[in-house]
DNA sequence: TGAAAATAGTTGTTATAACGACTATAATCA
DNA sequence: TGATTATAGTCGTTATAACAACTATTTTCA
C-alpha cells in the first residue's frame, strides 16, 4: 500500500502543493465511499441523497421540517428540494402539508412506509460504515474527522 | 470552531459508529471544496469533471488517450467519457482520432485552444487549493492525506 | 480457419442536477 | 395602511449522470 494518490491516478506531473494533493485525495475518496453507498442503496431504490432525506425526517419525528430546513441539514446541498420530496412523496416515503401559521411553509413528514424502507436499512448502513472503515483503526478515524474539521473551517474562511 | 459535524448538519441522533462519523465527514467535505471548485471554473465554462479530463488529457501530451485511459485517471469515475469528450470536442477543446493500429480504439489530444483554456486556469487553480487550505498547516495535510489513504485502502478491501 | 468471447466505444433512454424565473405569503416601515 | 422587500417554495428548461443495449473490431482457441 501506501503508492500515493498520484500514482492511483497514473499522474505524471507533480502536485503545486501539499494542500492541493490533500484535496485531490479528499474528493477521489468521497466519490469511491460515495459509489460504494450507492451500491448498497440501489436494492431499495434509493439514492444516497433520497436515504439522506429520509434519514433528516425520521430525525424530526412528528414535527416534520420545512423544506428549508432540510436543504440545511443535507450531507451534499442540493438546490431542488422540491423535487426531491416530489419523488419521495410519489413513493408514499414521505407527505407534505402546508403549515397553518406561516402559509408559505410547507413541512414534509417521513410516512410510516419512509419508516419502514429505513427500517431495514439502518442493520446494513452501520455495517457498512464499520466494515468499510475497519482498517484503519478509531484512534486514526477520530484524527481524522479532527482534520477534516480543520479543513472545513480553513475553506469556510476562504471564501 | 470544532462544533463537529453533528452540530453542522444539526443531528439530533449520535452516529452509530466513528466510521460512520468518518465517512460523513468526508461527504461533506468533498462536497463544500466541489462546490467552491464549481464556482471557480464556472467563469471559465468548464465543470470540475470537465477541467479533470483536460488536465489529463494535457499530462498525455502528443500522445493522447484512449477513452478507457482517461476514465481510470479521473478523480470522479464518470460511467460515460464518450459524451463528457463529446462536448469537450464540440468546444474545439479535444481532438479524437481513430488509432491505426487498434481500429476499436479513440485516442483523444488536448487541443491548442484546451491548452490556452488550461493555461488561464493554472494559476487561479494554484492559487484556490494553496488558500482553502491555508490554515491547516503542512504538517497536518501530510497527515490527512495518510489518513485518507488508510481509508481507501480499507474501502478497496472492504468490496 | 472461423465461431465465440472479449474489448473499445457509441447511442437511446430515463432520472436527476443545476439555473433562473415565477407565485404566494409574510414582514417592514415610510 | 399600503407599497416595498424578504422569504418559502414551485416550475420550466437545459445539461449532465446513470443504465442498458448496441456496433465495430480484435483476440482466443477448438
Amino acid at each position: 500500500m501506501a503508492r500515493g494518490i498520484q500514482a492511483e491516478l497514473k499522474q505524471t506531473k507533480p502536485f503545486s502543493s501539499i494542500g492541493e494533493e490533500a484535496s485531490i485525495a479528499i474528493l477521489r475518496t468521497a466519490d469511491q465511499l460515495q459509489q460504494q453507498l450507492v451500491d448498497l442503496l440501489k436494492p431499495y431504490g434509493l439514492s444516497p441523497t433520497q436515504f439522506n432525506a429520509l434519514r433528516i425526517l425520521r430525525g424530526a419525528g412528528e414535527a416534520g421540517l420545512p423544506c428549508s430546513d432540510i436543504g440545511e441539514r443535507m450531507i451534499n446541498h442540493d438546490p431542488d428540494i422540491t423535487r426531491l420530496l416530489d419523488r419521495l412523496e410519489q413513493r408514499d416515503l414521505v407527505a407534505r402539508q402546508r403549515d397553518s401559521n406561516d402559509r408559505r411553509v410547507h413541512v414534509a413528514r417521513i410516512t410510516k412506509t419512509g419508516l419502514d424502507v429505513l427500517k431495514g436499512l439502518d442493520k446494513p448502513v452501520e455495517d457498512f460504515h464499520r466494515v468499510t472503515t475497519a482498517e484503519v483503526g478509531d484512534f486514526n478515524l477520530k484524527s481524522l474527522i479532527r482534520l477534516l474539521e480543520k479543513l472545513r473551517h480553513s475553506l469556510q474562511k476562504s471564501k
